[in-house]
DNA sequence: TATATATCTTCACTCATTGCAACTTTACAT
DNA sequence: ATGTAAAGTTGCAATGAGTGAAGATATATA
């Protein structure tokens, strides 16, 4: 699993890791329409041709992780817990996903802030955002047929899955759009879940009216 | 409202719609990404430059009616009726929005299904779809608290309106990917809708194992 | 009809993205 | 160590979306 990486591999990484960066920095520096891909290859010193062979376009920089994470969200719905409900597992695997948003091992909260904000700023950024995670829910909603074949048909895992995800993203948008503390969000997005999971016609009754 | 269109007005509807029938008429026969813009323009006899006056881009002639169609929805929610919950109004609009989408008044049911295909077909039509479904989403949101400002607050309203939206939407693209008929799709999503109302938890449960 | 105003067209330009062929570097077997 | 294959880079040329500005045209209006 680890045995020689080889300079090849190496160098390849290395210079991902700067196009990811000096992309990222020019992008907040100047604003995203106003960096060109000349910009950020001359800033990497490689060729602009050499961008395309890392990233499939301008805008896939900035969701150079998205892979991974969806891969991580996908793994935990593969690994049920024996005798683990399957919305006990899907809930399991999107909040552990947004933990991941609001307290990134690698990532600064405050990187993570200036990325959230830059993708919320540009429309063709949210707009691939938008489609990844369509991409994402997709594919989870098929493992998690697959996990719970005999507790869910296709159809029915992809109403759970879009609608938790799709609470979920609205509440927490909103709620960051009202001014909320990233810690507040989170909270707002996990409460979104839970509301869903009871059943949105628990909303509006007589119960959380406390602001 | 009507009182003389003008000239001026009219050949302009027919020059935006004349655009629109050769833009979609156009990307089904050469494809998407085959047809240029300076194509639609010389079907049309305009200039390519004036196809920007119209669309803001190549993707949006195929999202012509979406503004519409976000109007109808975010009417119904200003037009709540007396007594009727915050839930009951949302299904609502929820719902005729869908009708729409099956029984366009307008195009024919073929068209339609063409035109859905074209969108699911084209990544950048996808995204863009996404897009807009987003901001709708948005909107319906604020107008559903704007509406029930004593039931729900803004980010109650976002979670209804996500869980709501995004397991029709799943549910409907899966039950399609399955192979079902406009009618079966149709119905997925009406009854992800009311399996999102009364809460996912109910899934799994002893009730729907019929297939 | 004369004038103001809304549209359309032409022209020039920037930039993302792609295909291709030549070139350089790393990997690897002898 | 040396030669060759494989992988990765680069330069070049093109295509096509999208934009800004200035001038030409058509419509509306007094």
């Amino acid at each position: 699993m680890s045995d020689a990486p080889g300079l090849r591999e190496r160098k390849k990484i290395r210079t991902r890791n700067a196009l990811i960066e000096a992309s990222l920095r020019l992008f907040e520096e100047k604003g995203y329409d106003e960096t060109t891909i000349a910009e950020i290859a001359a800033a990497v010193d490689v060729s602009p041709r050499t961008f395309f062979s890392y990233f499939t376009s301008k805008e896939d920089v900035v969701f150079f992780d998205h892979e991974m994470r969806a891969e991580e969200a996908l793994h935990v719905i593969a690994d049920r817990r024996p005798g683990e409900s399957a919305m006990d597992l899907l809930v399991r695997a999107v909040r552990q996903s947004l933990d991941r948003d609001f307290a990134d091992p690698d990532r600064s909260a405050e990187s993570a802030e200036r990325r959230t904000h830059l993708i919320e700023s540009v429309p063709s950024l949210q707009a691939r955002a938008l489609h990844l995670l369509f991409d994402t829910q997709r594919r989870l909603a098929r493992a998690l047929h697959d996990a719970c074949p005999d507790e869910l048909d296709p159809v029915e895992a992809a109403t759970a899955v879009g609608a938790i995800v799709g609470a979920a993203r609205l509440a927490a948008l909103t709620s960051r759009g009202l001014g909320a503390s990233p810690p507040e969000v989170r909270a707002a997005a996990r409460k979104a879940i839970d509301i869903t999971i009871s059943g949105l016609g628990s909303l509006g009754s007589p119960d959380d009216r406390p602001r």
